[in-house]
This record gives structure tokens, C-alpha cells and sequence, in this order.
DNA sequence: GCTGGTTATGCTCTCATTGAGCATAATGGA
DNA sequence: TCCATTATGCTCAATGAGAGCATAACCAGC
């Protein structure tokens, strides 16, 4: 017989001030989990109930991301072994009344968020660790110009899973099995939680671009702006403003509620709201969300 | 505690005479599977050692697919534990000299082969079936009509697995909670294994659009017309053929070797091989397959 | 050797999408 | 009233994808 340990491991985000969020216990050092116990009909369906029951947050989208077993038990019966599998999921939120426990995602991985000058200099550095790691392999030099965008080569935002272990292979992270003598900075967390977070907004990258998820991290109404903001969080880097308003409105995802919002300045933009929630569906299947490119 | 069997399921596939074949056992009625004894490192390190043992083929690509939880256990301590995880991955290999158990994967998803004129007739039937199911619920034609194609839609071969579940959910399918007047044809499975098989298609032909594993199902050399009947073959429908050379050759994936494969007719055809094994990466993360729209 | 059938390969044309920027509209404050 | 600021509308060029014509290179038959 097989037994085993099994676990339950949440990756929550939420967008805030243009932040991406996420729900972190044990002073930012830890994911919600727990034991896969009140399974119901689906895992699915048990981990949203969990959640939901855990937080006071209503998920929106969410979706299972990874399987991992970790091989830590002794021999039994002359065979290794694993005693607890994690089976990971990512949920869609809005923030709720309560903040706590909620962390800038990029605190994880402030190389992910190029939408500021300082990135530039982040990039250089790490830029460098890499070459040195690289030396004359041309397979590895090759991967960190793809990954990074070193060598001319375009930043492809869906690639964080990809940058993240390029990283622990180098040995810049301080979770890494060698050190390098350079460590790129960003928050840790124990054991292969981090690693996680990192495959949830690889997964989220991908996701927004062809599926209206977006909106779940949205207020009932929002402007376009707003949108656009919120989208800029998680791809990480900005957008092209009147490109980004004339794919969201050719697809009709949206629709105007008819009131606008009037900032401290300028002219007031119209309030919109998501058709999704209005017709049927939640998945508008056809649609796609911008980051084409990008800038 | 939480005591809890675990099992891993294999969905192999390759590619022989334009057909997708998956790995079978039992007569086509199961998926290679077995306990999660051996596991090394990494639960996908563990899923390869263990199918390359089990069958005599060599794996290329390899993917986690998705983990399902059977709640069929009794109440333990009053509570509904989950007595089985389903550990499902997806494998591809080209076929080694045991043909034995392989069956054509289009067998059990009939509908999925567009590449036919047969194809059209089944097709009508289900879209009259799933019209029945819908009736007048706006959702449910919205549904139907994006998934299947029905109302002048495009067809989108990525939806394998939203079609089965919509299948499942409208009666058709012989393991449907409640069967409706007619059932659409197709091999079936035990318990939720066909809907493994549906998730590994859905996945292969969203992965063959923009990570070059079609290579793992050809042979060392090939001509780019094998290429697309290949990735035709997964797609489930035609390409059209200047263009697929155009993208494929714009991109370097392949080089020529030199020699050219004479057939029983015309013009000889250029033998080409894949970049991605000569050089050091099998990725290659910037380039794309075709299938953009096709016909 | 020449001819027609057949398949491979090269090239063009058009249309849709995307990246980028200019121009105008609507607000508040000086 | 004028100006700074933000929202919105529109144009233009570059790129990529769908479709089809034209040519090349082989075979079999005469």
C-alpha cells in the first residue's frame, strides 16, 4: 500500500493601487494551505469552498496549477517514498475588508515589473550574473538571452516560471542549491513555495491574454484606464493606451453603464461594465485581452 | 491524518499513418497507470522512468496534465476523505516496434476528425442533438454554438475538452449522468479516463501552436509535407500547404539535410531535420507552429 | 526523347491585425 | 479666458495570415 500525505495549496491574487496581491500567511513567508479533506464532488469545487471559508474573499476565476510531490520520507519497505503531495491552485479575487496577509507579488520578484525606471538597472545586474554564469556555453547563453531579453531579444512576460529556475540554476536566489556570489533580491519563502508563486503568474500571463479574467480582479464598474491599469499590473509592463481601448471595445466585452468618473483633473472618463456577468457565460470564449506586444 | 492512495496515469502519444494513437490497455478500455511508488526528485522525473520502463518507448516531451481526487471513500472519522489522487500526465514518443495496445485516438473523440468528408454528417446529428439539449436556454445555444461551431462560428480545435464536457452535460455520451434519445458514437472509457484523454488532446494541439513538439513525433528526418500531415493529424483538419512551409521555414526551426525522399510520384521532396536537438535547446521559446486559422 | 500526370516549391496579392502617433474633446484651476 | 491634463477618436504604416497562381522536378507511357 501507498500512503500518503496530501495538501492543498492556495496562490490568491488580487489587484490593488496597481499592485498585484497575494495572500500570504506567517509574515509573507508562507501560502495558505491545508489538508485535502473536505473534498466534494471535485477538487475543484472542495478548494473553492475551502478558500472561501478560510478567507472572506468570493473567488472568481480559478484554476488548478501543478501537481508536487515532495520525496523527503525515509525508505519504507525498501522503496522511496514521497509522503506529501501539494496540489496548487491559483484563485482570481477582489480585496476584501481585510488587507492582512496581503503582499506585493512583485516583493517575490521585482524583476517581473518593468513598468518603472529602476528596472533597467535591476535587469543590468542581473544581466551580468548571468553572463558570468553563462561563460561560453552557448546553450545557456542562449537560454538567458531568450529569457531575459538580453541580446536584443523582445521581454517575453510569459516566461516567469522560465526566468525563475534560469535564476535558481545560476545560483542567484538564496534558495538555490549553490550560491553564486551575487544575489538577485526579492522576497524568499521556504521549501518550493516560491517556485509556486512563480508558475501562478506565469500562469495569469498567459491566461489574461486570451481569456476575459481581468475582469474578476475588477470593481462591478471601472474605466478603461482602470482596466488597463490593472492588466499593466500583471503583464508587469505598460501598454499602449489607444490600442488598449480599441481592442477591448471591438470585442464587445464591455459595456458603458452610462455614468462617468471624474478624477481630480481632466476630462471625466465613461464607466463601463463587463458583459460576461450579464449574459450567461463568464468565458466569452472568442475574446482576447491586449498585451499583444506591448510597447 | 490523511491517509490517501495516489496514482499516476499516463497518456502516450505518437503518430503513425496521419493518425493520433494513444497507449491503451485492457482492450482500449484504460490508460496506462500505477502507483506513485518510484519517485524521484520530481514527480515528472519519476512519470518518465516509469512509462520508459513500462513500455519500451522513449519519451520526449512530457507534461503534468491535470490531478483529479475520486471521493469515493467511505465517511473516516466523519469526514469525506478523498480516497484516490489521479496523478495525469501526457507523453509523446514515436511509435517503437510494439505496436500492441496503441488505438487510433480519434476513435473515442470521432468528432474531433475534421479532416474528412464524413465528417460532416456527424456533425449535423450532434448539432441537432445539442439544439434538442439547449432548447430555447440562451446560455446553452451561446455554448453550443462557440464550442461546436454551430451558428457560423469557427470551429476552434483547442475546445476538445469544453466539447466532451458539453457532450457529458447534454446526455449524449454513454457515461453521462442521464442519456438523451441518441448517443454520439465513440469508443468509451471506465470512470473519467476518456475525460483525461480529452484534457491531453486539448492540450497537445494548444502546445503544437507555439512550442515545436511536433519533432518529438517524427522521425529524425522528414519532409515538410510529413510535417504537416502530422500536425494535421493532432489538429484534426487541413492545412493549407504553402503556407505551412512559409511559417515553418521562416522560423529555422529546421535544416535542410541535404537528401530528398522520392516517392512513388512527382517532384522529390526535400528531407529536413529539427534545429532544436542539434543545437542545445529543444525549446526554442520564440517560435511558433502553424495553424493559425487554418481552412 | 517527348508528353502528360503528379507532387514540391516559389512567389504574389489581399485583407486583417497591430504598433505608433496626431488630433480633438471635456474637464478643473490659474 | 487660457492652460494643463486626461479621455477619446482617427489615421497610417508595418506585419502576418489566408488564398491562389506559376514553375520545377520527378515518373510512366508512348
Amino acid at each position: 500500500m501507498n500512503h500518503i500525505r496530501s495538501e492543498l495549496v492556495a496562490v490568491l491574487i488580487a489587484v490593488q493601487d496597481e499592485m498585484p496581491l497575494v495572500l500570504t500567511l506567517d509574515q509573507g513567508r508562507n501560502l495558505p494551505s491545508g489538508p485535502l479533506e473536505t473534498a466534494h464532488r471535485s477538487l475543484q469545487r472542495g478548494m473553492r469552498l475551502w478558500i472561501e471559508q478560510q478567507t472572506q474573499c468570493h473567488l472568481g476565476h480559478i484554476e488548478q496549477l501543478y501537481t508536487f510531490a515532495e520525496a523527503t520520507g525515509a525508505d519504507i519497505g525498501g522503496r522511496d517514498h514521497p509522503r506529501l503531495i501539494r496540489i496548487s491552485y491559483m484563485g482570481l479575487t477582489r480585496l476584501g475588508e481585510t488587507q492582512e496577509g496581503w503582499r506585493g507579488l512583485y516583493e517575490y520578484f521585482p524583476w517581473e515589473n518593468r513598468r518603472e525606471q529602476g528596472a533597467d538597472q535591476l535587469d543590468a545586474e542581473i544581466g551580468r550574473a548571468l553572463l558570468q554564469w553563462a561563460g561560453r556555453d552557448a546553450a545557456r547563453l542562449w537560454r538567458c538571452a531568450e529569457t531575459f531579453g538580453l541580446d536584443g531579444q523582445p521581454w517575453n512576460d510569459e516566461l516567469v516560471l522560465h526566468r525563475y529556475e534560469l535564476l535558481w540554476e545560476a545560483g542567484l536566489l538564496p534558495e538555490s542549491r549553490h550560491h553564486a556570489p551575487w544575489l538577485v533580491p526579492g522576497r524568499c519563502m521556504p521549501s518550493d513555495r516560491r517556485r509556486i508563486l512563480a508558475t501562478a503568474l506565469a500562469r495569469l500571463r498567459a491566461k489574461i491574454r486570451y481569456r476575459p479574467v481581468v475582469f474578476e480582479l475588477m470593481p462591478e464598474t471601472f474605466t478603461l484606464w482602470q482596466l488597463q491599469r490593472t492588466v499593466e499590473a500583471i503583464a508587469g509592463r505598460p501598454l499602449h493606451k489607444q490600442n488598449f481601448r480599441r481592442l477591448i471595445l471591438a470585442q464587445d466585452l464591455v459595456e458603458e453603464t452610462g455614468e462617468a468618473e471624474t478624477q481630480l483633473q481632466g476630462r471625466p472618463a465613461r464607466l463601463y461594465r463587463f458583459r460576461g456577468t450579464v449574459i450567461g457565460t463568464r468565458h466569452l470564449m472568442g475574446s482576447k485581452l491586449p498585451i499583444a506586444r506591448s510597447i
